[in-house]
DNA sequence: ATTGACTATATCCGTTACGGATATATCATG
DNA sequence: CATGATATATCCGTAACGGATATAGTCAAT
């Protein structure tokens, strides 16, 4: 886990499997159904993306795995740093999205 | 080129080109400055990355290469296609950002 | 006129990330 | 008891990234 931070704009499936993560722990098979409903559908993650990027973003320290309640599941929760990040992406995402809107002429 | 609809998330490379190129042909070069000034300097685009962007872009039909009034230079344009993409983008990424900020907001 | 900084296009290529296919097993329901 | 949803996981080909590098023209200052 090194503890640099990720540089910025991270990929969609990081971004959106932290947002997933915000406020609870869940398993992957919850992420998955989470980010499709964050997304209004417009985003539906594999478990190759999934399970891929969940290993580095514990590698990166991201995320971490939560309690083991349910021997079957493995739950994954938020670091320090992944709330921070995702604090940053999502102003940078706003940032982007509103320039975007500006020059398209669409308020 | 072709014509089908490149599914969205964009990566961020892809977006930011086009959105640079929004309005106006600009030149390789021009692009990575305006990408810079649309990301308020959060994006810095290496040669690399605008370059076989471009490449892969022209392929799918996004943008096209424009007039070439200076022939050092060469010039690079949105296609409808890109239009509608960079539209759809916007949306969707307004979106995200709308949601992430409503959950960061209320934990 | 020469250095240095910036502009400008372009390729190379190692690394990272994605993402569909696939495997395995459990659980609920008709 | 079969089928569809839940759930985790790996494999592996491909796409995309991105720093290094090459080349050359412009322009300002010394």
């Amino acid at each position: 886990m090194s503890k640099s931070e990720p540089r910025l704009p991270l990929t969609p499936a990081v971004f959106h499997i932290l947002l997933a993560l915000f406020g609870e722990e869940r398993h992957g098979y919850d992420i998955m159904q989470q980010v499709r409903a964050d997304s209004e559908d417009a985003v539906k993650m594999g478990p190759g993306t999934l399970y891929g990027s969940l290993d580095r973003m514990i590698e990166v320290g991201l995320v971490a795995k939560g309690n083991t309640r349910d021997p079957r599941r493995i739950y994954y929760r938020l670091t320090a740093l992944g709330q921070a990040t995702l604090r940053a992406e999502t102003e940078r995402l706003s940032r982007v999205a509103r320039v975007a809107r500006r020059q398209l002429g669409t308020a």
